[in-house]
DNA sequence: AGTTTAATGAAACATTTGTTGTGAAAATAG
DNA sequence: CTATTTTCACAACAAATGTTTCATTAAACT
């Protein structure tokens, strides 16, 4: 059992130490590998070739930089490691509460917790009602003139993430950062097109809850993204998506908004069909430009020893 | 994965349901298959077979006396069982639980996927080597005497989450924001005591990978948030810690992520103890003094529409 | 530049795989 | 006992597997 997952724990010591000196190739299939391990395990070479995208050949040309005789010798240890494993981990989830075995079981109950509550969360985040009103923001943000997103403190991040997943495929989103007090500042113009997408969590931050106020003052439809129907920035929304944020920690979570609002991107690309995946491409495009992203300049491959 | 495990219990039911009408061979075949459950996931039939010594048309023909139409689909459910990865098997079951009657129906298909994907990567995240990798985290975490949290793009949200939280119980946590090109220049006087944590997903910024090349440079422990442990910005680190981001959309998912900081949060107050409960308390009341929060003044009752 | 070296994709290889037939053996019934 | 059905081992099959080979491409070196 120990020894088992020491081979295992070896096996993906060799893949991780070796992977600098490795070709390109042989480190996506490496790196395939170290990200799937269930993969590995249960599936067959050519197969995991093909999740990969590498030729079957590349693996066995791994294995043996590596020091390995044989893929089937490799696979064994993660096969083994998988045996040996508690259980499902779907199943261990769930009953962590009650079981425990080795370490540090109060850090481990936590995180356990955390894990299942998070799960949770999601689920009724994505609930009948949620999915509904989704749709329904779809709506009102695809007839929009303009659309200013709204989110202070904790909700910040997910108002971020939305509003910069929106401008990969239109321009007519606004992000309030309210840098050097400025908050509001960018609101100026709004009307009875505009729609402001509002998410905020009790404790709800005044400028978010005055923002929704301006707004509705101004005729401009209100999408509230928060924990209640009732919720001060939901009072007069236009439609209401309620996130699920409970936590074992007193902080709330954050994580269920992000992923809701994720979804809502998806959907609004799914929706603008062929037109919104090219705004994608030109904006990658751009991107490359201004030489944004990290090129694989081949992890340093070390000379040869 | 509720759903999973039970069609693993319900193959293994029908085995023992029909168990007594079974003929000899057949019923020393459903014998070693239920008291050997992994061996039917990882090894192929003829193998099972010779290890329980029967024929591998015995095999096939249990299959089919128990109502399967191939062993493949019977073997498919134990692999599941044994995967972290819920299968689709499970996508599908909650799907057809959660599915709202009528409407549109791929709109939701999509909605469905998605939820199901991110359960799937909050799992992925929240396994064992992932938990390992955040306690030791919380290690450097607590010993340094700066931490310095870098995100860009995508990867923002998820940092500013964790500084934000971060910053409400020590004043030592710095989030690399750049305003106006400045990025770099909070890194200034760097050393080997600091601690930087760098969150980033494939494709990798630029930014990012500089900083995590800076810090190894200037001696800094660096704690890795990324997709893999071979990313840029793992190879140097001290802790790596993984997070699964798939998403059915072509944007990768950022939900993992916020949740693994925040729980990593959750672990640091809890290590805290007393202490940190003091300064979030003191932290709340200096909030209250800049008149951050709404008070609830009798939530306006306005006629509802 | 030209030459050597390494890396890659695709085809070919011998096994092994899951599955299906067939006829001998065993069990059951008349 | 024979007749009939069920059970089973074994051979046969196409498809898929793990591995090797080889020509072609890209990189490194002089």
């Amino acid at each position: 059992m120990r020894r088992n997952m020491g081979v295992y724990a070896d096996l993906r010591e060799r893949l991780i130490a070796g992977y600098g000196d490795l070709s390109p190739q042989l480190q996506k299939a490496a790196r395939y590998m170290l990200d799937h391990p269930d993969d590995v395990a249960l599936k067959s070479m050519r197969s995991l070739a093909r999740a990969a995208d590498i030729q079957p050949s590349a693996i066995v040309r791994l294995m043996k930089t590596i020091g390995l005789e044989s893929y089937q010798d490799f696979r064994l240890g993660y096969q083994n490691r998988l045996r040996d494993l508690p259980a499902s981990y779907a199943g261990r989830a769930w009953q962590l509460q009650h079981r425990s075995a080795g370490e540090d079981h109060s850090e481990d109950a936590l995180l356990g917790e955390i894990a299942r509550q998070e799960t949770d969360n999601l689920l009724r985040s994505f609930g009948p009602e949620a999915r509904r009103a989704m749709r329904s923001a779809c709506e009102y943000l695809e007839q929009a003139r303009r659309v200013f997103v709204v989110g202070r403190r904790g909700a910040w991040p997910a108002a971020f993430q939305f509003a910069y997943a929106c401008r990969l495929f239109r321009d007519d989103v606004t992000l309030l950062e309210g840098v050097a007090g400025t908050f509001g500042d960018e609101l100026r113009g709004l009307g009875r097109k505009d729609v402001v997408l509002a998410v905020g969590f009790a404790p709800y931050t005044s400028e978010t809850v005055k923002v929704t106020e301006f707004a509705a003052a101004q005729g401009a439809a209100i999408i509230a993204v928060t924990d209640s129907d009732v919720a001060p920035i939901a009072v007069q929304a236009a439609v209401t998506i309620v996130i699920a944020d409970g936590s074992p920690s007193f902080f709330q979570s954050f994580t269920a908004a992000v992923s809701v609002l994720q979804a809502l991107v998806a959907l609004l690309v799914a929706r603008g069909g062929e037109g919104a995946l090219q705004q994608i491409a030109s904006a990658e495009e751009q991107l490359a430009v201004f030489d944004t992203y990290w090129q694989d300049a081949g992890i340093k491959r070390n000379s040869r020893s």
